[in-house]
RNA sequence: GGAGUCUUAGCUCAAUUGGUUAGAGCGCCGCCCUGUCACGGCGGAGGUUGCGGGUUCGAGCCCCGUAGACUCCGCCA
């Protein structure tokens, strides 16, 4: 690919043994060093830098030419590989030790004024996103995407390797109404009704099960219309795994071999295998989240038993509603700042909290204006089970269970953020969190929703609890993969009995009509011979984001959207033509123009 | 739907308590410079301080509104 008329070599192939050699480089102008007499050209290709030396003496012409050269100019340079001087090499270059000198020079194209400078770290996202072309010229973006392809290809390589077949599935399909918003598209042949775009494959990879194609997988586009965050796209892509006759432990095992095939590929790891497993109801008990980040400890600390009969109201009382009374204790952390404060607790009353307590621990001295309401057995309790030490800042939270554990988990975290927690080494902390409730209550819409999705089967044990309408206690055969503290999939086993599916939708409040018309497929397919099956789907987006250490999935993807959904650079979405509008027998409610 | 932060030259930022002609670095243009690698030196151009309104003798700065960006909450089965 690189020996054609434009180039005989890539920006970063030329070493001290390829000195003498006619060799031809195309490129951008990374930068130009214009010393009146010698220039030096920095020209850049994907692969890297390699110096041009433009000496007057031995070709005027040229330097004339190359003194006209800016930044991003488009390049074509002939000559020869000659040695640099002696103390003049670059050890920071792959091709520090060698230079062209050019006997030709063609300017293929000339780049304006630029709209920011490619080497320094621009903070306005918005102009970024104008010229993401531009953009992702620089090597940190060229590295990202080369990495998600690379995190691709051993997906591939390593689910063919184990039998699962690639199948594509539909992008325009049907809107259902559990889950997230559908973006629709209008049907011009059918006016009046409308495509989906595919929140995830789910119903179609289930229905590959029943088809018989037993392993299944594809990376799939996916679509949600809600609102984005730094981690959120309306656009994102999984890979999305199902398998039939298998058990969790089936779908843990090749999840685990392939992502450390993935990490064996593009980064050399060796993960460690098989990941921890912990219960939801553990991982909320103990981080304040169903998705730990177990990087640093400052765990949660029940603290019932220690203030079940307290003089302190406060605590008592939450323990005789039925709640707990918990702690985290963060070490060193006593020089707390008011702002610092004044911020935890703002994120405490957000989560639900009435305000929040917290014991600093100077000078010997536990300073906090509860520490009154405590009994010297009280503090000598608490002292041991959390392990105090001078210089600790110890935070409460006395609270339903969950809103005491939510509350707390999130202080966890931006208290590590606080502490400026930075690991030593990198650490990839993979873990399963297991055991998921089957549902969760909707106080907006006052009935149960499925947690994790309308398909998702009971664990065996919990059959009876869900005949009894126990509904809260029934636990879901569903797991979510955790890296460092973030969600990177989740999946679950299936029903595949037609009954069992029925009984859920029943549960769930959708009329025997609806599941007709929204689900009858799926229905008369579990009667058709449906087999057990499970599967998983995993965050691309969020896999290279993590590899790549960046902070969002924006910098993963190659034209991604902004916070409110739109495409800077195109201008997408746009106003169409009316003439397009009356084609789907579509008119707009009304013109924000007129308003 | 809600909250917070931000918006000054092409880019990154500054401008004391509301007070002179809104500055600096980079980039751009011109001149000089023959071994740099963020080359260097001298000079120059470049501004409706996001937009609209208000308070004031006077607003980049204070107030109201509005637009946009980013982060978060709700939402994301």
């Amino acid at each position: 690919m690189t020996r054609n008329m434009y180039r005989t070599h890539d920006c970063n192939s030329l070493r001290k043994s390829d000195i003498g050699k006619q060799v031809a480089l195309a490129g951008w102008v990374n930068v130009t060093r214009d010393h009146g007499g010698v220039i030096f050209i920095d020209l850049r290709d994907r692969e890297g830098l390699t110096q041009i030396v433009f000496r007057p003496e031995e070709n005027a012409q040229l330097a004339k030419q190359a003194h006209t050269l800016r930044s991003e100019d488009v390049i074509q340079v002939s000559g020869k590989v000659a040695a640099r001087l002696p103390g003049t090499e670059n050890p920071n270059l792959g091709t520090g030790d060698i230079e062209i000198i050019p006997s030709e020079l063609k300017i293929l194209n000339r780049a304006d004024d630029l709209p920011f400078p490619i080497d320094a770290e621009p903070h306005n996202e918005d102009l970024r996103m104008t010229h993401r072309y531009y953009d992702l010229r620089r090597p940190r973006f060229a590295r990202n995407l080369r990495l998600r392809h690379a995190v691709a290809k051993a997906t591939r390589d390593y689910l063919d390797s184990q039998g699962f077949v690639e199948v594509e599935t539909p992008i325009l399909s049907k809107s259902t109404p559990e889950g997230a918003r559908d973006f629709l598209v209008p049907s011009r042949i059918t006016p009046g009704k409308f495509y989906a775009l595919p929140q995830a494959p789910q119903q179609y990879k289930q229905l590959l099960m029943v088809a018989g194609v037993e392993r299944y997988f594809q990376i799939a586009k996916c679509f949600r219309d809600e609102d984005l965050r730094a981690d959120r796209q309306p656009e994102f892509t999984q890979i999305d795994i199902e398998a039939s006759f298998v058990t969790p432990d089936n779908i843990f095992a090749v999840t685990e071999g392939m992502l450390a095939a993935i990490f064996r590929a593009t980064r050399n790891i060796e993960i460690k295998i098989p990941f921890d497993r912990v219960t939801y109801r553990e991982a909320v008990d103990r981080y304040g989240s169903d998705k730990p980040d177990r990087r640093f400890e400052m765990e949660l600390v029940d603290l019932g038993e220690i203030f079940r009969e307290s003089g302190f109201k406060v605590f008592r009382s939450a323990l005789e509603s039925g709640g707990v009374v918990k702690a985290i204790n963060a070490k060193r952390f006593a020089g707390i700042t008011i702002g610092q404060a004044d911020e935890l607790t703002e994120i405490a009353k957000l989560y639900g909290a009435k305000g929040l307590a917290f014991i600093k621990i100077e000078n010997g001295e536990w300073k906090s204006p509860i520490v009154k309401f405590f009994s010297e057995t009280e503090k000598e309790a608490l002292q041991s089970k959390l392990k105090i030490e001078e210089g600790d800042c110890v935070f409460f939270g006395a609270d339903k269970w969950e809103i005491a554990c939510e509350v707390l988990g999130r202080l966890r975290l931006r208290i590590a953020e606080m502490q400026k927690f930075t690991p030593v080494a990198e650490i990839w902390d993979f873990l399963w969190v297991t055991d998921f409730p089957l549902f969760e209550w909707s106080s907006e819409e006052n009935k149960w929703n499925a947690m994790h999705h309308p398909f998702t089967r009971p664990k065996a044990e919990d059959m009876p609890l869900f005949s009894e309408k126990k509904f809260p206690e029934v636990r879901a055969e569903a797991y979510d993969v955790v890296l460092n503290g973030v969600e990177i999939g989740g999946g679950s086993m299936r029903i595949y009995e037609p009954e069992l599916q029925d009984k859920m939708f029943e549960t769930l409040g959708i009329s025997p009509e609806n599941r007709q018309t929204q689900f009858g497929h799926l229905l008369r397919a579990l009667h058709l011979g449906a087999p057990p099956h499970g599967g998983i789907a995993l965050g691309l987006d969020r896999l290279v984001m993590l590899i790549a250490g960046e902070q969002s999935i924006r910098d993963v993807i190659a034209f991604p959207k902004n916070n409110r959904s739109v495409d800077m650079m195109s201008s997408s979405p746009a106003e169409v033509d009316p003439r397009q509008l009356r084609d789907l027998g579509i008119r707009l409610a009304s013109n924000k123009r007129d308003a």
